[in-house]
DNA sequence: AATAGATATGACAACGTTATCATTTTCTTG
DNA sequence: CAAGAAAATGATAACGTTGTCATATCTATT
């Protein structure tokens, strides 16, 4: 038989206490003397008593529930950013929803809203791309709705982030290629106005200038951050007179494009042709060559970004605790795999 | 500013109806005069009125929510089954929670209990390895908790499920090495207890003796699913006196674990070996050369669970209609990429 | 001992929806 | 056209929690 689940009024008969007693023992509230809250916990751990989240929510109080907002489904940073936020949610009572959201919709900041307010929800973290949609963000700062960004492009007073630092990070692996001996180095961009695409260019451009280099143009070629997206920026490159001995990937599954090209064109790896990539994902180091790349800890800035929004839900409800410092920039490092070699003299 | 969110009292306000009425157009109810119907629709659409879900599943009623449950969280699969879950969900107004639950512990079957308590969950989808779990098997059933399972070990009749014919499937691809004329085949099994394990190693099994063929132990080794866990199964099988010809691997990952072995040992694919794995991820087409697989249609396994719990979940509470068929098999198919070729002669 | 403040407790309303039941209006049908 | 059935509508009570406010008890200060 399914036996009712026990509401805050059976544990306040068990304990013999009030309702209101048994709601300040469970939200830690002052004013209840150690012998009651005593009592009462003894009968919330009698009964198994969970309390609903539902009317608590509809007191207006609080959700326990927080979203991940994202545009784009199935890419495989998106796993890896639920698996972050999951580890901390988890710890901390929370529950975790997902919502993809079509990003290019005119009323996108219309629809999270509704989904905020229907739902009661906590909090929202975003990634790219709604992680730099005005509207949504002016949204979020006036409905004052707590919001973590993972990764923006650029950082706003009113919300908080947390990142690596991209530019930084695309230069080392550049400077990676270049202390190899690497000087004629292919670069393949990502989707244009996506978050990370300029400033991995950025980055790759001031490791070059280091060394006395200018980007050529005749190297540096368009993607849109999808395995298929390289394979033909990676068919020019390789086709070329004087075709690149290194070529860098906006990110790993580019670069695994890269690797294929690569492969069917008879060349060896890493002797013929280094590649990198960036982000390492699971899948770099799945292909062969496994790939050198940049690791941005997305687990991490995951499990950050939503230890980061809990801290604020925190301060929200009881601001005398210290404000949590709302930007954070994680380290990253170069993994250095077999995907790269000093060039072959020729 | 941030106007509050008109209510059920405000639409009732406006289109000049009760509290009730209002209600019984929302949830479609009969007795509502056509023009009566059309004064709140009016009213609705003009205060961009969204019910309150907390208020809703307070009152027992539903919550729009539904649960993904899963162990392993991060593998590619478990993106490629919100994926679908999410298609579905978005089109039918419900929400999709994901809950990693640690499937080894006692109380599994507790935990899940007390989950979709506290959140009034409508239902909940379940992936390996929960979805054999008998405590939690019985706790769905005996709670009635509508429950849907994707690729079940063993069906049952008082629980639903999507799923492909795996040993058929398995069968299948071994026939294709078959075929080319590859008559000694490696074989690397899954995690003991998982559900696939058993069914994949079968239908290998089959269709060696389809061909007059006994499996011999001496190729076949275990794995674990990952990545990491075929690397020293498939070094075991390439060193061996007399090595298969073909590895068939029970999933993609552990397939690209044998190719990187096998690049590593500087064979050259799939001359000299063939490998095939089983699921089709995104993975299958990023690695070289591209992985020859059984497609699982895991978007559409999980689209079809949507599906069929939003069905039962109607037909709950309206028990009129046509009661939904309670297991779907879902068709399979071959891919074949470039890492299969009939063996080269010795 | 009187009083003010802090501590401890509980009664009751409220959140936004749906269910129950009563009431009114409209439709059938003999 | 009466009268019973069906359709349409609304008043009110729930659902399980938290907030407000009132009250009772304790402690410290005069």
């Amino acid at each position: 038989m399914v036996e009712r689940k026990p509401t805050i009024i059976d544990v306040a008969r068990v304990a013999g206490a009030s309702i209101k007693t048994v709601s300040r023992v469970m939200n830690n509230e002052r004013y209840v003397s150690a012998e009651t809250r005593e009592r009462v916990m003894k009968a919330m751990a009698e009964l198994k008593f969970q309390p609903n989240r539902s009317a608590q929510s509809l007191k207006g109080d609080r959700s326990y529930l927080i979203a991940h907002i994202y545009g784009d489904p199935g890419g495989p940073y998106t796993g890896e950013i639920q698996i972050g936020l999951l580890r901390h949610c988890r710890a901390e009572g929370y529950h975790l929803l997902i919502e993809e959201i079509d990003y290019s919709a005119a009323d996108v900041a219309e629809r999270v809203h509704n989904l905020v307010h229907q739902l009661s929800l906590d909090g929202v973290v975003l990634t790219a791309p709604v992680t730099d949609n005005d509207d949504v963000l002016q949204m979020l700062a006036e409905a004052d709705i707590p919001h973590v960004r993972i990764t923006p492009s650029v950082e706003r007073a009113d919300s908080a982030s947390v990142r690596i630092d991209e530019r930084a990070a695309a230069a080392d692996i550049t400077l990676h290629l270049l202390a190899f001996g690497h000087r004629r180095i292919g670069f393949i961009k990502g989707l244009p106005n996506h978050a990370g695409t300029d400033l991995r260019y950025g980055g790759y451009c001031d490791a070059l200038r280091e060394y006395g280099l200018e980007p050529d143009e005749e190297v540096v070629e368009q993607g849109g951050f999808t395995y298929r997206s390289s394979l033909a920026p990676a068919r020019r490159l390789l086709t070329l007179k004087n075709p690149p001995t290194a070529i860098f990937a906006s990110n790993d599954e580019m670069a695994a494009g890269v690797l294929s090209v690569a492969h069917d064109r008879g060349l060896s790896l890493p002797t013929d042709l280094s590649v990198v990539g960036f982000d390492d994902i699971q899948l770099s180091e799945m292909v062969w060559p496994p790939l050198t790349t940049v690791r941005q800890p997305i687990q991490d800035m995951a499990d950050a970004a939503a230890e980061l929004l809990i801290a604020m839900l925190a301060h929200r409800r009881q601001p005398d605790g210290p404000k949590p410092i709302p930007h954070r920039v994680l380290p990253h490092n170069v993994v250095i795999r077999r995907s790269t070699a000093p060039p072959s003299r020729r």
